[in-house]
DNA sequence: AGCAGACTAGACAGATCTGTCTGGTACTGT
DNA sequence: ACAGTACCAGACAGATCTGTCTAGTCTGCT
């Protein structure tokens, strides 16, 4: 019922079907094949704008990266307050991993599936580890928190804990825990 | 270097192959070839002992399961004080961690080689995670802790920061963090 | 008018995948 | 001595994978 038919350009139509085919099936098990399908793309504009698979698991991963800083970027703009502002990111965290399309965290996932910590796929996830504990860890600085680095840390455990525990736990009462984990967490 | 040649009847050869080779590398990455290879074995004697190659990934998953489960049996034998087995549960993680074969851990890795949450694999991985919880409600009733299921749920998310965690960023620093995450999850 | 660039359709190569099947060897218990 | 079992070696089928290549269409700019 959802299968619509992609618009736009090529690339984009690629992209958004990769995304989609990639998130909810994972990586290996989608082939070129099938997502020139969906995408109602030949083979060589696929090969024209990326030049191997890899390339195209890279800018799916890239695009989820830009498309979390953006809403993060968006949530700091309107609030001046850093601790509703964390809360807030945790909230949604729960909320999107109640949503029935929710197959955890696309850099977890992928990670499963590239065991090589050199390979390009793994440097973006790497990337965006890296931004993910830089936020918690400026926000607790915002906040005062006396012990930013190693709270991070622990905000990172919980985040983790919440995407995989929302894909193969119960979600609901994983939600439900959310607000008292980070309010633990935060306690020093 | 590492590359011993399997000993043993050959079910257990395949099953010692398979759980190396699937842990270190992935599922859908390491084929049937290489592990009859590896484990020196007749394809046939393969597809004797099992009869597709997601019996095997069962198979692996099941025995990592016996393992942890003898492991903390173990440890709930030795030590009568349950906070105590409690922590020592999250320092062995954070141990294992900082291993250098660690590559996060096998059933969140093979639950995102299979999206299908009805496919068995995903049973044998929904059996593991409700031990999981369990096993820390248990405990801290025993502690006599006031608030076990959210608390469990909580320690589950730690647990699962530390596994992927520990795998895609610094497995030291993570390390470090565990005793505090720890003390803080129990704090109501 | 004409040309460049983006696109489509699909054959093709070469590798690799799972699973089946044939045929032969070696050990073990009766 | 003999049946049964466990195993080995490897060919084979059929599907599927990534990536290349040929050949033709459509569109917009100049």
């Amino acid at each position: 019922m959802s299968t619509h038919i992609p618009q736009g350009p090529a690339r984009t139509r690629i992209l958004g079907t990769a995304t989609r085919l990639f998130y909810s099936e994972g990586v290996h098990t989608v082939g070129i094949d099938r997502i020139i399908a969906e995408a109602a793309v030949a083979k060589a504009t696929f090969y024209h704008h990326f030049p191997a698979k890899d390339e195209l698991v890279r800018a799916y991963l890239e695009a989820e990266f830009a498309r979390q800083r953006d809403a993060v970027e968006a949530l700091r703009a309107t609030s001046t307050d850093p601790g509703a502002t964390l809360v807030k990111i945790f909230e949604n965290l729960g909320e999107t991993g109640a949503g029935a399309a929710f197959r955890g965290c696309p850099f977890t996932n992928a990670a499963a599936e590239y065991p090589d910590p050199a390979h390009p796929v793994r440097q973006t996830i790497a990337d965006y580890r890296r931004w993910s504990h830089t936020l918690f860890r400026d926000l607790l600085a915002d906040i005062g928190h006396p012990d930013t680095d190693r709270t991070a840390t622990i905000l990172m455990m919980i985040r983790d804990g919440i995407v995989v525990g929302s894909d193969l736990d119960d979600p609901q009462a994983l939600r439900a825990a959310i607000g008292e984990a980070v309010c633990r967490a935060l306690r020093h």
